[in-house]
DNA sequence: TTCATTATGTTATACTATAACAATAAAAAA
DNA sequence: TTTTTTATTGTTATAGTATAACATAATGAA
C-alpha cells in the first residue's frame, strides 16, 4: 500500500475535486458562514468556487481573468427586472485579494506563500496549521497537519518561547507519483 | 537560564554583528569561495557586507538604495589612475538580485520568502535545510536547524516518499524578548 | 425610512523580481 | 603575449504581485 494513506492520516491532496465534491464543499462553506455569522457574498462563493474547482493552485491574477471571463460571458441573466443594474464587467485586483483575504481568514483556503498560490483547505472546520508539500512537476499540493507540524510548533512555543502568529511549511520537491 | 540556550544547540539569532564579527565572516567567506573556485567580487563582498550589518531582514530594495548612496558618496578612491573608468552611479534591481543569487548559492545568506528579505546563515558552512523564527515586533530571526526540521523533512521523505528540493519553514510571531 | 456598517467598484500606485541585450572584466587557450 | 572564451556587471524595459485611498452600492440595525 502507499505510504500516503498508511502512515499519515493527516495528510491529503487539496486538488482534483469533482464537479459534485465542489457542491459539497460550497454548500458546506455557506453553512459554516452562516453560522459564524459571517456574510458569504456570491462574488466570495465564486471565487471560492474557482479555487475550488482549480487542479492546481492558483494565482490571484488567474482569478482575476477567470472572473473577467465569467463576467463578459454572462450577459445579465434576470433581463427581465426593469432595473438596468448589471454586473461590472471589469474586475480589479482588489476584487479578488479582499476575498481571498475573507477565505483566508475563515480557513476556506490557504496561502501558499512560496508560490503566491491560493489552494482549498482539506479541512475548513479547523483553525490549524499545516505543511504543504508542493509538486513542482505535477502542481499537485498535498496538505499536512500531522505529528511533523505539531513538533515545529511546541518546539517554537515550548523550547524556545516564541509565540507563533502565521505560519509558513512549504516543501517543493516530486511527489512519489511523478518519480 | 534561558531555554533558547538550554534546550537546542542548533538555535542562532543571526543579526546584530559586530564590525568585528563582520570582518570575521567576510574573511570566512572569501576563504570558502577560494576554495570552491568561485569569484568572490568586490560587488559580492559589498553586498554579502550589506547583509551581514543590518540588525534586522534586509529587502533587496533597500540594499539598491544602500549601494547607490555608497557609490554616490564614494567619489572614486584611485583618482591618481590616468583612466577615468568610475563605478556606475546607477544601481538597478539586477545587480542586486543577481549578487543575492550567489550568496543564496552559496549558502552565505538565507533568503526568507515570506517576508521578501535575506538574512545571513549563521553557519555557511553547512548547506543545511533550516526554520526561521521571525519576530514581528523586533524584527530578530532566529535560525533553527534542529530536530523538528529534520523530523519534517524525514517525515516528507520517508512517510510521503516527496523528494524536497526547496523548503519555506518561516513562523513568524513573537519572539520571547517581545512577550 | 434613516442611519451605520459592510462590501464592492475604481483609480492609481507601490513593491518585488526577471527578461533581454550590451559592455566590461577576468580566465583560459593559442 | 595575443586571442578567444567565459563570467560578471551594466542597462533598459517590463512582468508579476499586492495594497492605498476614495467612491459607490448593498446590507443590516435602529
Amino acid at each position: 500500500m502507499s505510504p500516503t494513506s498508511s502512515t499519515c492520516e493527516h495528510l491529503h491532496d487539496v486538488q482534483h475535486f469533482t464537479a459534485h465534491d465542489v457542491t459539497e464543499r460550497l454548500t458546506a462553506a455557506k453553512e459554516q458562514c452562516r453560522i459564524s455569522g459571517v456574510r458569504f457574498t456570491p462574488l466570495r462563493q465564486q471565487i471560492y468556487q474557482l479555487v475550488l474547482a482549480a487542479n492546481k493552485p492558483v494565482g490571484a491574477y488567474d482569478l482575476i481573468t477567470q472572473l473577467q471571463q465569467m463576467r463578459l460571458s454572462e450577459p445579465d441573466a434576470q433581463d427581465s427586472a426593469p432595473t438596468n443594474q448589471q454586473t461590472p464587467k471589469n474586475v480589479a485586483p482588489p476584487t479578488v485579494y479582499r476575498s481571498l483575504e475573507f477565505l483566508l481568514g475563515e480557513g476556506l483556503i490557504h496561502q501558499l506563500t512560496s508560490i503566491n498560490a491560493y489552494v482549498p483547505c482539506c479541512h475548513p472546520r479547523a483553525q490549524h496549521t499545516a505543511a504543504f508539500l508542493i509538486c513542482d512537476q505535477c502542481q499537485r499540493v498535498q496538505e499536512c497537519s500531522s505529528l511533523p507540524v505539531q513538533e515545529m510548533m511546541s518546539f517554537a512555543e515550548q523550547d524556545v518561547g516564541f509565540i507563533v502568529a502565521r505560519s509558513v511549511i512549504e516543501l517543493s520537491g516530486r511527489c512519489q507519483a511523478c518519480q
